[in-house]
DNA sequence: CTAACAATCTAACGATCGTTAGAGTAAACT
DNA sequence: AGTTTACTCTAACGATCGTTAGATTGTTAG
């Protein structure tokens, strides 16, 4: 084999390294996970409905491919993503996955909540409307990922509270509410709680990584 | 196993089938090839130096991915890009792999072109000087990939015909080369052979797929 | 018609992957 | 010191993947 040839080989063998990381769909849950915040082990795995030590050993082949960094905290291993391009990535894969594979778009039709969702493209009018206060835009993920980042002016109520919650929201006010992307259900779920109390409920199938906003830390 | 977590499952398990198709450096190789344009299953064989059922069957992956079309004509079979988004995706995730993996970096500056290369930021002013006519940017890809899409004011001169074309080159110029990318070496050839005849070379490592410039047909 | 060619299909192999179970390590609490 | 907790490592299993060889299909040329 010619010199160059095994110079070319090696070059695409480190890009699919990036490539056997995204190959796996529970990676990619674990990297979307990973994208709202630090977490550890335990509470990815649950997250993911694997057990720990499949969550161990995925994690395992992100860090491989320096797509995530661990820290050793006392008794846990607090997992991150490397950097933003990570989230990126994630962002870019879906989009190109969408846009190639029917069945992604007709299950994503399932879960698009009733009729009625936030047209993704006005993000800079949202931002204003939520400054002014005309709508109230929640975020129902857990409180530490509300913590580690979210979108402006979002207040955080996490979805189990949002029942026992309902009387912070103003009456009369349009609410928003986002979770941690377009895969994820909990804003569904509120909407449709919210809904069922008389509120004028929308969806935001988006999150802080379709935003470019990284977690801090 | 709940309702939403069949839904989501089946949603990260689409995505996957694109990072799938991408976790083969082979079939990264063959998606790089066809950024540049249209190609039969023999010539893709030959330019990733796999054999032709090799070939068959990574390319029954991409197109089981929907990232390639096929359409036959007469005896051949042709593939090309389902459409930008694929070219977009692989300069995407090439672009992470360089982020994140030293090994990668180590093995680009092995093939950079000894010290000179061109900044890959100036487009714009690139083009201008291309058009005025200051520095001559040649395209030393095969003829075929040339007109299927090539960067503005470039001219043609494939790698095998540069030798005997070389009076076709104004002297005094500075004369610019690419090919196919960053990881793809014919420019790097061009501009060894172009200095060893005096001229004043550089390359530059990136291609129409760099450009977002999509082959035509 | 036959011959030549391009490409795919089938079957097969060894290698790798996803997953689980069991043992092992390292820190924190008693 | 001993126990618990959180996680990783090792080994193992069946399933899938990359690759090759051989037979097959479909098209063109004579």
């Amino acid at each position: 084999m010619s010199d160059s040839r095994r110079i070319k080989d090696l070059l695409y063998e480190q890009v699919a390294r990036i490539g056997k990381a995204a190959c796996s769909p529970k990676r990619l849950e674990l990297i979307e996970l990973l994208c709202q915040g630090e977490k550890n082990v335990e509470t990815l795995a649950r997250e993911a409905a694997i057990s720990m030590k499949l969550a161990s050993a995925h994690l395992r082949e992100l860090r491989a491919a320096h797509l995530v960094d661990t820290e050793k905290q006392g008794k846990n291993v607090i997992y991150r993503i490397a950097n933003r391009a990570v989230a990126d990535f994630w962002v870019a894969i879906r989009s190109l996955a969408e846009d190639r594979l029917v069945e992604l778009r007709l299950a994503l039709e399932q879960i698009a909540c009733n009729p009625k969702e936030l047209a993704p493209q006005d993000r800079a009018s949202l931002v204003k409307l939520a400054k002014k206060g005309d709508v109230i835009v929640i975020d129902v993920r857990p409180a530490n990922e509300y913590e580690a980042a979210h979108l402006p002016f979002a207040r955080s109520i996490p979805l189990d509270e949002l029942k026992s919650r309902l009387a912070e929201l103003p009456d009369g006010k349009t609410v928003v509410a986002y979770c941690r992307g377009p895969y994820c259900l909990m804003a569904c779920d509120a909407v449709n709680l919210l809904r069922q109390q008389g509120f004028d409920a929308l969806r935001l199938p988006e999150g802080v990584a379709e935003w470019g906003i990284a977690p801090v830390r």
